[in-house]
DNA sequence: AAATATTTTGCAACGCGGTTGCATGTAAGT
DNA sequence: ACTTACATGCAACCGCGTTGCAAAATATTT
């Protein structure tokens, strides 16, 4: 069975071409994208609006998350299987200022802050901006 | 002489009523402020656009920073005097989800952070959100 | 394989956040 | 007080994202 039908499936979604054609451009390239980013790629096939709607359910089911970034808001596919119900939280990010690109860095966890007393923590969101290896 | 109309000057802004009452606003209320927050303490006096206008104008002047947040953008006054030239880049905020409002924790560094070969770090910006001191 | 129930799509329209152009008003230097 | 340079208000506009509704596609049942 198909890789991309699977994925859905798994995750109790109906397998569309939409749907299949998000989740694999988010497999192809590898680094954070925006809607735009999207359109851009498949706009022709598809109205704005279904990738919209693409979106949003694709983050409710845990297949992607939202990426900080100080100029808009951008997407990338969740790394550990979240589901609906679960989902890893905290997250590294390094955006380069020379490319544009936002990458997620799977592999770091963010080291512990002493917090002030009264402040529970429950997500952590990273975003490093700088150059990435291509561009140096 | 005023404080407020002493701190623009620092800044090289000439002194108006607006930016007076704007960044009076962001000292008394000591949390990140929308351009929301700032057109519902003060949309009486002031045209929207000259609110966005004075935002823009106190982020290049270094008077205040842009705040990461999950679902739009906010801003917080800069701790150390920043100037046009110079500009503490490194932030840490906090946002309680139990009252929504977020928070620069100023006395905190962030813990360095191993970085996989070729990238080059240049700024950081680290949001936690959880619950805060008045809501637990 | 055909019929049904349910979800998804496309289209149009809308709302909100933010920007730009331009004429008027205001602050500061001489 | 006069002049110059900058700040404000207004109107219009753009882009991102959402909503309602009818038509199309998917999954399920017989």
């Amino acid at each position: 069975m198909d890789q991309l039908k699977e994925t859905l499936k798994g995750h109790h979604l109906r397998t569309t071409t939409c749907r299949e054609d998000v989740l694999s451009t988010f497999i192809t390239k590898k680094n954070a994208l925006s809607h735009g980013d999207l359109e851009g790629a498949l706009g022709e096939n598809y109205d704005r609006v279904t990738i919209y709607r693409t979106l949003k359910t694709f983050l409710e089911k845990g297949i992607i998350h939202k990426v900080l970034d100080d100029e808009g808001l951008r997407y990338a596919l969740c790394s550990h299987n979240c589901s609906e119900e679960q989902h890893q939280h905290d997250h590294i990010h390094f955006k380069c200022n020379a490319c544009g690109e936002t990458n997620c860095l799977e592999n770091l966890s963010i080291p512990a802050v002493q917090l002030p007393a009264g402040y529970k923590p429950q997500n952590f969101n990273l975003l490093i901006q700088g150059t990435c290896p291509k561009c140096n």
